[in-house]
DNA sequence: TGTTAGCACTCAACTTAATGGAGTGCTAAT
DNA sequence: ATTAGCACTCCATTAAGTTGAGTGCTAACA
């Protein structure tokens, strides 16, 4: 069976209509919803077709039909209008809260759930290769050193440490030197036990603190490994009956408050991404590949910080999100984002 | 009407029943489960004054009776068991993700939501006084100044500025000296425009690094104010059949969500509080200030990391939550946290 | 005088049956 | 190819009945 302009036109019309109400819908509905000029009969037939193809389902005998995975699958792969949506307002939102960003991403996260009234989590970006750019090492008091590590993407990250007996001025320029020298460039695979010996044993008698040190580093590089997720509107998802359910509510924004649970999926673009595109992408039912998440869709975003650095932004809602809208707002903002971040 | 030994023990009885089924209890259970030898019958009469007295209710004519919020008030402030918890995994568990205190803190959030099933969170430490007690700045690249920020109670802080040409060596030793013996032991107020001006001079054409430096350091002491709170197991609320109706849970994992909403009541122990009793403190009901949470019970517990250095804990749940458990874990896990932290 | 057995009464919760209506599939007419 | 018409299905809603846990009251009892 062919899959025709006006069976598309039907089928786009259920869906729309679907998206609005949430109920099942019926051919009269269509009949005289639709700008088509057909009579709910000849709707019926073509519905039965459709249903034959998988595009849509009947939840049970002599109710209306609803979209299948399938059916939204073609009405987003091929029927989104692309609606400008007027997203103007958080540029300005986000850059009174200037600073840092996790604020701004803090910010996004809170903006899209507000927006679009579906949960959404940002994650921060990942950075791919971390080597150390800078190694400082200062007395602060007589029982304390301060450890500050630049990587080269000039992220920056400091601890202190403790030690039983004041370190002498001295010893602690040398260590410096030493760090910086010997460190510098290196990534965490490449730091080895060849090095830290030779480390030691250039520092005699302070090996100890180098041993803490070291720890620092390589806790600073791992930390990386682990972006923050930051998410909103979890308890958006109450609004829609046919996911507030207890048990499927509860998995779901248990998932939203387990952010290890987002690592694995959003955590980095599957492929070279067009940076024009920001590669959005949708999700559909079992299309997600998180079981707690089968009953709704998922549209993903890449935003991009400087080259090679990624984050994703996803937004969670039921089935029936209205697509346009989420796509639209999210092309929008990246828009926006991707302005910001050019400016930093 | 005299609130007598007998009186006490049936409400006791009926408080304990409804804790643990959430059904209103009937006069013939409490006749069968206590071990007062009575019959329904008795056990009726006292119910009767019982309600009379306000310390439980009726939700209908020919319901049983249900406790009110006087009669938990009661029942926590006099009839608490002091038993004691085991809570011994918490340890390990917490220490092998040694590290920073806000991991600490999450993993306690966890922790508990996971071993009481309730809701939880954990306000970090506000610091009262926060002084600057040393500033290092550093240039790690020509574009780039490192300004590191080491409050009196050791919080670190950083940020990197960006310049438009480099910053010479020799300046940067004297933007060191002079920042360090002009700011030193200050707190936000002292940095007045007085004490600018007369750095700026000091620095003659470097008064725009100035500039960004106090920038920083001004950020930076004002973003302490705003304490993190992390919480964890939200969804445990939707267990609870009389908090999970849609929009009663909706607000309460949505206060949650938003952890603006506790700073207010979460902040600051109300006294000056003694430090071994940890001010375990139970709201019920309207007892709590906040709306959203007037379904609910709170309970809080106050930790100290040193010396005029406080946190929260707060355990949110269901009125019938199980105080003694709740009640029995906290204090038992106050004691570890103090442990742990005495080490540091 | 405090306790208890007994009984009539109440009321939410559950069960069952009846009704209505939205929607379908099929057939025959256009 | 399209449509009007009709019989059929099945969910949702309502109404009526049934059940059972629980109460309050009274009268008997120790």
């Amino acid at each position: 069976m062919e899959l025709d302009e006006r069976k598309l036109k039907i089928l786009q019309a259920i869906i729309r209509t679907y998206l609005d109400t949430g109920e099942p819908v019926g051919s009269r509905t269509i009949s005289k919803y639709s700008d088509l000029k057909l009579s709910s009969a000849t709707i019926r037939n073509e519905m039965a077709d459709l249903e034959e193809m998988g595009y849509i389902l009947q939840p049970h005998t002599s109710a209306g039909r609803i979209p299948s995975d399938k059916g939204y699958r073609l009405y987003v792969d091929t029927m989104l209008e692309a609606k400008e949506s007027e997203v103007n307002s958080l540029r300005e939102e986000i850059e009174e809260k200037a600073g840092k960003l996790d604020d701004v991403l803090k910010q996004v996260a809170k903006f899209l759930a507000k927006n679009t009234n579906y949960a959404t989590m940002v994650s921060a970006p990942r950075y791919q290769t971390k080597h150390v750019k800078f190694i400082q090492i200062t007395s602060v008091d007589p029982e304390h050193l301060l450890v500050v590590i630049v990587l080269d993407n000039n992220i920056v990250k400091n601890k202190m440490i403790r030690v039983d007996a004041e370190v002498e001025e001295e010893m602690i320029v040398k260590l410096n030197f030493i760090l910086n020298t010997t460190l510098n460039g290196l990534d965490l695979v490449e730091i080895n036990l060849v090095l830290i010996q030779k480390i030691k044993e250039q520092m005699g008698a302070y090996g100890a603190v180098i041993d803490s040190v070291l720890d620092v580093i390589g806790k600073t590089l791992v930390d990386e490994e682990d972006p923050e997720i930051y998410t909103s509107g979890a308890t958006n998802i109450l609004k829609y009956p046919e996911l507030s359910d207890k048990s499927k509510a509860a998995e779901i924004i248990g998932a939203f408050e387990d952010k290890e649970t987002f690592h694995s999926w959003l955590g980095l673009p599957d492929r070279e991404m067009n940076s024009d595109t920001h590669d959005i992408q949708v999700y559909i039912g079992d299309e997600n590949h998180v079981d707690s998440m089968k009953d709704c869709s998922m549209v993903t975003a890449t935003y991009q910080i400087e080259e090679g650095v990624y984050g994703k932004i996803g937004i969670v809602g039921p089935k029936r999100m209205d697509y346009d809208k989420v796509v639209g707002t999210l092309n929008s903002l990246m828009g926006q984002l991707d302005d910001i971040f050019k400016e930093k």
